[in-house]
Parts: C-alpha cells; structure tokens; sequence
DNA sequence: CCACTCTGTAAAGTGTGCTTTACAGTAAAG
DNA sequence: CTTTACTGTAAAGCACACTTTACAGAGTGG
C-alpha cells in the first residue's frame, strides 16, 4: 500500500524522531512505513490521520484492488 | 475501537458469510471484528469502506484518543 | 577533529490479525 | 422431526506490526 508520509513529515519540518513520538510508537516503525516494510495498523494510521489532520485516505492508497 | 459494521451490514441484508467472500477474509474475521475482539488490518478496512462506499472514517471509531 | 542529528538497517522477541477445522445454539421451512 | 442458514466460539498455527538494542553512514557546526 502506497502512502505520502515522507512528503507530509518532511513539509511539516519534522524528524521521524519527532513524527514517533507524536504518534508514540518507535522511530523504526516510523521508518518501516516511510520505506514501505508494512502497513500500520488501523489505530496508527488513524493516530498519523488525526496528527495530520486529514483522512486516512489522504496519506493511505491501497492502489487499485485485489 | 468501536465500529458500526454490524448495523451497516444488516442493513445491506447481507450475512457474515456474505460480506466475508466479498471483501475476502474468513466468517470468524467479521465476526470478531464485529464483537469487537480486534481491529483490521488498515488493508481489510479499506476493503470494508469501499464494499460500504465510505470513509473508513465512518465504520470506525478510536474513540478518544490514548 | 569532534560532537550531534538524522536516517537506514539488523536481530530477537511479543502481541495480534487472520486462517482452518470443528462443534454448538437458535430460528425458519419442509 | 429434520434440514438448512446464520451466528458464536474454541484451538492451533502462520504472518506481520511493533518493540528494544545496537551499529553504520551522511551532513552540519563547534
């Protein structure tokens, strides 16, 4: 699943330190996502929404169905 | 995380089985998601949002954030 | 040169999302 | 009474989201 975080953290001035704590999970998690490891869960992806301030659909794109 | 998927999926008239093949998972996934035992991958509840033509916004709930 | 910040990555461990198989209870329909 | 559809639940197992600790490389500033 595709997503904008890098772009949103980085416009945002953030580290991904700072993004992990907001959010409270671990710097590497953070960095698993960016790079596209994994997927977060549904209550992290509704934590980087609301830290965001937009729909989980703005940063997520499952990309075409399967 | 609360969520309204058994009210949208009965009013759909549709059973557990039902909306289990349609967004691919087993009956005992719905199930326990609907009892609320866990919370879906970010990847099933985009699934259940698109079958309901929503927002995963408007299935699930943090309630308050943590 | 040295300190500091940021990022990438690795390994081992925990919890949970989801699976399959299986059985029990309820309700409607023949 | 028997069958059929739906739901609830349990156990065992696999995959992955996330953790902690740890190390390496690039860039900046003293």
């Amino acid at each position: 699943m595709k997503n904008n975080l890098r772009e949103r953290r980085e416009q945002a001035g953030e580290s991904q330190g700072d993004l992990a704590v907001a959010v409270d999970v671990s710097r590497q998690s953070i960095n698993a996502i960016e790079r596209g490891r994994y997927d977060p869960s549904l209550e992290l992806a509704f934590k980087l929404a609301r830290h965001y301030d937009c729909a989980i659909e703005a940063i997520f794109d499952p990309e075409l169905a399967d």
